[in-house]
DNA sequence: CTGAAAGCGCTAACAA
DNA sequence: TTGTTAGCGCTTTCAG
């Protein structure tokens, strides 16, 4: 009755009287001239309301057009992004995407490796957790192709896309160079993720050539490492007049401390954020930020998974800085 | 070569000298005795890197382990919290959950559909771009069991799960006309979506038992609809002291706008956004809101999935008010 | 406990 | 253009 779903080739066949396989020839030739047989196989295909299943199709000619990317939380803007680039690039392709949240656990990402190679998808595109990704990655290189985007991991021989954190790093601290700065501290983000790292060698790098001493305090991707941070930042003396932080979110939560402890943004200190979320234009004051082309990496991923670029160094985007208000020229 | 991952049932089989049948037998039974061929076919497994192709697995057995959920937009917070949420139901069911963007678009949706339909997913969760996805959603329903959540698409027959908005828009006003206003307005949301009409009309009978009266301003779920709502709110004249917004980010860009005119929140209008998203806790002033239990939602659409939950009427789940600082008392 | 045989739904030679 | 015949990789009777 109502499965008009599970009608098979062989019902369409069938109905019409002909082989299965003429049925097949048909469907999979959409522009052959105007049979009689045409005519009625479409008909019937209409009729029964068939779709061929792809799990069969797949098994045959061992391919399905479908592209899966893990990320580690779509809660995160700014792994939604990536997923949206992704998506469109996909679409264009002619693949349809499907996002896999890994929720920051190697275990889980391993899981959806083992049903993906299962599903013989015919690349997977993967955003590590961390480094600890690197064992369940490396167990399905061999078995299908995997790339990986935004963070590297180490001991891992794939196509790999990222955006340039050290560039980033650097970025935001020559903006705080230029405007005069001499204290600048850093947040750094969590250890095991390796942008967070390059981001801050770049500032650490920008710092010495201008002679100046870096100081890096420990904090990382939330907003209860941003309150954490700020604490650790307002006990400094001297104190520094500015600083660059993690992400966004440590970033707002860094302000909202200091805020609430008589210290103003930009004036008193200037700070800058990671990822320009959307957020970063409407709180205030607004915040100066790195912009990070997350569609565009999304869209890298796909074009890696599916063997268009061929490099084996990581390809690198370029990130750039957007000016706000919670920056200003030092006093 | 390094093909380890196409290494199929009867390589192992052959590399133990029995038949294929065997090496499946004993591959699904993991709790059978310890006999000499189990050793021998669990050591060739291992060796062969061996993977049951899910593919040719689901099409004797008819059902893959893969629940997929049709999204809007996952950059939408509120969005990607369902997936979360779904997720995590569907992990614990032994499913893997697979997000699919639908882009706002019915087209797409209705793509999605058909590749998930080939794929033979044993159902399907959707959260509906608009009443336009009526139709695409209709045609699959014969097909395999699908289910909506959050907005409520007309004339579908079908298990749903939403959160009350009618209650949530009550929430909204009832705190307002408690706080002591008299004059309170109504940011709605797009027209199209269910979820912004119900609101509206808590909004309306909870003004209307209060002897108050409402006022219904055109927005929209963006922030560009929440700057040109604040112009049009400015324009009023008696001006109201109270307004609930359409959502968080209406009422953050709404709040900004009214801000940059010299109006203030929450002394001169109070205002109420509606999501609860996290940016409400980082602006300020913080943001008083309605918490949708986005989570839950994502995981009641599992349930309803896989048919855990049979209620043919929407159940609908209990929003509650989360009280900051853009809302006083009327002076 | 094991092997043989059939079949899931579809596609791809190969003839006719 | 069509039908015939295999076969994709796996599970599942059914005998043995």
């Amino acid at each position: 009755m109502a499965s008009l779903g599970r009608a098979t080739i062989r019902n369409v066949a069938q109905a019409v009287g002909v082989d299965p396989s003429t049925v097949s020839r048909i469907l999979r030739n959409p522009g052959g001239r105007k049979t009689l047989t045409r005519e009625r196989v479409l008909a019937a295909v209409q009729e029964l309301g068939y779709r061929p299943n792809m799990l069969a199709q797949s098994l045959t000619t061992s391919l399905a057009p479908i592209i899966p990317l893990l990320v580690p939380d779509v809660s995160n803007w700014f792994f939604a992004e990536i997923a949206r680039g992704a998506e469109e690039a996909a679409w264009s392709a002619g693949y349809s995407l499907i996002l896999c949240n890994t929720g920051r656990s190697a275990n889980r990402e391993g899981v959806y490796l083992e049903t993906l190679a299962a599903l013989q998808v015919p690349a997977v595109i993967v955003a590590p957790n961390s480094e600890s990704s690197a064992l369940a990655i490396q167990r399905f290189i061999a078995v299908m192709p995997v790339v990986t985007i935004d963070r590297l991991v180490a001991g891992l021989d794939l196509p790999r896309g990222t955006v340039d954190n050290y560039l980033g790093g650097r970025l935001a601290a020559q903006h705080l160079v230029e405007f005069g700065h001499r204290q600048i501290a850093c947040i750094a983000g969590p250890a095991d993720a390796s942008t967070a790292q390059e981001r801050v060698q770049g500032y650490v790098d920008v710092l010495k050539e201008a002679g100046l001493v870096p100081a890096v305090i420990t904090g990382g991707f939330t907003t209860k490492d941003g309150v954490r941070a700020a604490r650790a930042f307002l006990k400094r003396a001297p104190r520094p007049s500015a600083v660059v932080c993690a992400n966004d979110l440590c970033a707002v939560a860094f302000i909202h401390e200091l805020e609430t402890n008589g210290v103003h943004v930009p004036e008193d200190v200037s700070v800058i954020g990671y990822d320009d979320l959307p957020l970063a234009a409407l709180v205030r004051p607004t915040l100066t930020s790195i912009y990070q082309p997350a569609r565009r990496l999304g869209a890298l991923g796909v074009e890696l998974a599916l063997g268009r670029t061929k490099l084996r160094s990581p390809v690198r985007l370029r990130p750039h800085l957007v000016a706000r208000d919670s920056t200003a020229r030092a006093t």
